[in-house]
DNA sequence: TCTCCATATGTAGCGTCGCAAGGTATTGTG
DNA sequence: CACAATACCTTGCGACGCTACATATGGAGA
């Protein structure tokens, strides 16, 4: 699928895979990709950017770790990102909504 | 709401708004804003750029009209036009569906 | 008549942000 | 010793929606 579907959206999505538990990037990724279907496989390029944005936004926090001699950076939910997290699904629902209603405006054959 | 919320989808709309009918492009602000329950309201300067765009892809075509003194461009769907719509539906619902089920996956207060 | 608003179209430039590409370090395996 | 998997990071680009501005006509109101 196109990527830039997600514009705006990357937020929400790692607000929620967070809410489930404190998780590191890799395995932020691997939350959104399974959570999917798999239609949801995020580069790396992505989501570390965006989550260090949703950082200093006060968000999210993270703590290092060490597992087995690797350094992880764990990422768990603020009070800001737990409210936040509630707009997003907010406005998500009124945005899809908004855009499925145009979209089976016309004909809407799929749904025979 | 967020406009950025809009990137990559704004293409689906335009397109399923034309395919009600031909529409210039403040009419096609009207039923964007109709169609959506004032949800989608957008700026001159984002629809008249993306017509454009969408007629240089060639999956809308223009006609100019001149009623009641005034200029004009009535965009329609073109076959191709037509297709990229089907495609932008499924794009959309395969979409929608992964980030429902990604934001939905925590606790799910609101549907109650 | 003059002004102002709605209608109707257009462009230039900016900012955001997801992504491709490249880089570092560790553990384990062959 | 080489290579893959895990795990993290940054630079720079490109796409694109938006703000702001510019233009022109018709009709309503003062």
């Amino acid at each position: 699928m196109r990527p830039e579907l997600l514009k705006g959206h990357l937020d929400a999505l790692l607000l929620a895979v967070l809410e489930e538990g404190p998780r590191h990037g890799y395995a932020v990724i691997e939350s959104l990709r399974t959570g999917s279907g798999a239609t949801i496989d995020l580069p790396t390029g992505t989501v570390y950017p965006a989550l260090h944005r949703l950082e200093r936004a006060g968000l999210i926090a993270s703590d290092w770790q060490t597992v087995g001699g690797r350094r992880r950076r764990a990422y768990h939910l603020t009070a800001a990102g737990i409210r936040a997290l509630g707009e997003h699904r907010a406005v998500w629902d009124e945005f899809s909504a908004a855009v499925t209603a145009l979209l089976g405006g016309g004909t809407r054959p799929s749904t025979a």
